[in-house]
DNA sequence: GCCAACGTTGGC
DNA sequence: GCCAACGTTGGC
């Protein structure tokens, strides 16, 4: 399957992704966006790195995961902004995966260039409202945003 | 189980 | 900073 994940680049930039070459994409705390991240991501798919709330929010890169769901310590950490009381080390409530750089597009895909491709009207991340920090594509999905990368 | 109140997200 | 849309919480 085909993912995007989405980040505020002053929290975590696909700047950062590229310096750290892979990172655990931490702090996800909705119970559908850990879904797809518990149940459904395998090692070796590939994602989007989406930028929103920003000066040009879009898509900047390619990711790669690399280890599939575990139990996000930053929920068991009172310091953490992520801290979740709720979610005991002996039973977890969210979870992580590691990803890897794979990509940086020469020029942000911004969100009007997306909204503007007809092949992308039912991409979920375009929804009225919608919030998912993470969201499946499909195949020509995938394929149309890549058609439109630098 | 309903639903109002509240907090968060995120484009603009 | 504004505000619409959504998710979560908690009283009943």
């Amino acid at each position: 399957m085909k993912w995007l994940f989405k980040s505020e680049p002053e929290s975590f930039s696909i700047q950062m992704l590229k310096k750290n070459k892979i990172t655990h994409w931490d702090g996800v705390r909705n119970y559908q966006a850990r879904n797809f991240m518990r149940d459904q991501m395998q090692v070796s798919e590939l994602g989007f790195f989406y930028h929103s709330n920003c000066a040009e929010p879009g898509i900047v890169g390619v990711l790669e995961i690399v280890k599939t769901a575990y139990p996000d310590h930053t929920a068991f950490d009172p310091e953490d902004p992520h801290y979740d009381p709720k979610s005991k080390s002996d039973a977890p409530r969210w979870f992580m995966v590691d990803v890897k750089f794979k990509q940086q597009f020469s020029e942000t895909i911004s969100l009007t260039q997306l909204r503007n491709n007809p092949k992308l009207k039912e991409m979920l991340i375009l929804r009225n409202g919608n919030r998912l920090s993470i969201t499946p594509l499909t195949e020509q999905e995938w394929q149309a945003v890549l058609a439109m990368g630098v």
